[in-house]
DNA sequence: TATAATCTCGTGCACGTGCACGTATACGCG
DNA sequence: CGCGTATACGTGCACGTGCACGAGATTATA
């Protein structure tokens, strides 16, 4: 320690009280009178106490918890994914006396989120781990979070506020672009004058949907770029597959040979049924997330590219970033961290 | 802590001995016999025994040192940066007990390079941080290191060999790709037919110079994207400051109105009287590192672009990771770190 | 004023390790 | 056999904090 190694019972000494009570302040857990509380903090000032990270973390019986707060998913949904990094992560710093908790609710139902919310609170976490779903509902509860001073980092998408820890995520808006100078790349200009856009009909009614901004991106890419594209969207309903199937064939039929098709979360599966049974030659499908569906599409050709990431990093990497600060009150080099967007195709697609 | 939680008391139980023996096993300061120490061994294999990193931090008396082996620097010169960012580490890292220790050497001698690395390891560092500048004696001095187990993280540029704990650096063959591209944008093909790349005389004979695959990234890109295109080197040496003017204006009257010019270094500064008193009309000079000389050139419009980084981030981020992981056993993320590539302009370089 | 209830605060142990210190044993030598 | 020395090992304290326990002080109630 420095030379000036400043303990708990300096303060106590100087404040004319016993360190107990210095601890009582430094934890704000009551039981303390006005005055002697004035006299603690007053000595801490003065004295420029700064508690020893080493000692505290040595006596702490329970451990620290890592809340995240995330969606109930189904086996090979992206969800999983993110779920896995954050196991992942919760076994890295198990040994530090970190302990990680999840907090399910269902993504389609505002209710549910906020009583995870509620359960989560009282979990009281140290930090918190989080996708920010529902735009509102996720306002308030950072908010809340905020007033209790825990620290919260965003994954997969982040909210435009600026009390988040850190953020760990695609980079939305770029990987929009990205998917539009892919679809359009080594293509003539009057080829491509209308593109397909599948989307998730339940997301229409979504307070916040994370792919807006990539849908953006795209937008203002092809805006730019192929003026007089038409951009035809089509909304299906996840739950419903012969419902899907009939919407895909009336759609194509209707718009002809239309050969570009892009789809803006990871659900591109859901056409796979369909695209498989109506082969269109030069037809382009470029799509999001190494799902294992979705990997199957890419070998079996049924999908031109896969936009994709290594999602399991962003939890682990929140987990592992949230654990540091906790315990260290190390703050991460960058705020914001964009994950690196890889561009699968079935000639690279092995060993991802 | 986990509920098995085994102390270094279990240890000494099952193995027969003391913990004062268990102590000195785990780190292998002698005074052992062989028996002992081989039941120590099998005990704390079979519990599987860890260390509780909190309480060991907390019992050690001694700091753990960082040591840093840089060269000498004039106040302004590019290491100045790497030292501040090494000095800010050392800030963030002092209240864990974590003592920051520089170890200079002159950068053209490498007699004292040697003897610095042996002052270095006589400090018995927990890891150290380096730019490889000597190659060899730099892969010698990492392989005692390794002996040692003691991890070490390069900055600046890394050699090619697996056993660095991490990187962090400019990306170094990218940053000649985007020199060339930035040199040659928006210019039509034809009127690229020499460029002019100011070297430093006595970097011909170092054993390792950073900026080697700097170089290679421009040539790569010149010789795809323009054949036809001669690439004229010029030495200069940086002591001599009349000399350089003379070699200038003689190369440049031999080499009739080439207005391309590159640097590969930091000093492109030691140009700037003869550019000055020199003005040539659509002269492009594309150079690296925002030192204050360079940055006053920028402004001065006698240089078109600086390509550059937060050269302090490079070693504050690598004596922090060393500190995660000396204290905590934290990886980072990614080994490799590569620092953004900064493009300056006399119009964005204001607030950098 | 006596007694109970509440609030405030001090005491002391536990956390698991590092290391200084001292002791026991073995060995060599005269 | 006595003594010195080197090696091997055990003991005990220190590190600074968290928190349970209970004592003392203060206030409320009869």
């Amino acid at each position: 320690m420095e030379d000036g190694k400043i303990t708990i019972f300096d303060v106590a000494e100087r404040a004319g009280v016993s360190k107990g009570t210095v601890d009582r302040v430094l934890h704000n857990r009551g039981e303390v009178s006005a005055k002697s509380a004035a006299k603690v903090r007053k000595a801490i000032e003065e004295l420029g106490y700064q508690p020893n990270l080493y000692a505290s973390l040595l006596a702490t019986r329970n451990a620290h918890v890592i809340a995240c707060l995330l969606p109930e998913f189904a086996p090979g949904e992206y969800w999983e994914r993110i779920n896995d990094g954050m196991v992942l992560g919760g076994k890295q710093v198990a040994s530090l006396n970190v302990l990680v908790r999840a907090f399910y609710y269902d993504q389609y139902d505002a209710r549910s989120f906020r009583s995870a919310c509620a359960e989560l609170l009282a979990s009281k976490p140290s930090g918190v781990v989080l996708p920010p779903l529902f735009m509102s509902d996720t306002l308030n509860f950072v908010q809340e979070l905020q007033n209790y001073g825990i620290p919260y980092v965003y994954i997969d998408s982040k909210l435009e506020e600026d009390n988040y820890f850190a953020y760990y995520g695609m980079p939305m808006y770029r990987s929009g672009h990205l998917c539009a100078a892919l679809l359009t790349e080594r293509v003539a200009a009057e080829d491509v004058d209308e593109v397909a856009v599948i989307r998730i009909n339940r997301d229409k009614n979504r307070q916040s949907d994370p792919t807006v901004s990539r849908r953006a991106g795209f937008m203002d890419y092809m805006a730019t770029n192929f003026p007089e594209c038409r951009i035809s969207p089509l909304f299906i309903n996840p739950s419903d597959e012969d419902g899907i199937y009939a919407a895909l064939d009336e759609f194509f039929s209707e718009h002809g040979d239309l050969r570009y098709v892009v789809m803006f979360n990871s659900r591109v599966h859901l056409l796979n049924r369909y695209l498989e049974d109506h082969p269109v030659p030069g037809r382009r499908v470029i799509a999001f997330d190494n799902l294992d569906k979705n990997m199957q599409m890419l070998r079996d050709g049924h999908l031109s590219i896969l936009i994709s990431q290594h999602t399991e990093h962003q939890s682990r990497d929140a987990v592992v970033t949230l654990a540091n600060y906790i315990l260290m009150r190390q703050k991460p080099a960058t705020r914001d961290n964009f994950m690196h967007m890889d561009i699968l195709t079935r000639y690279n697609q092995e060993n991802y």
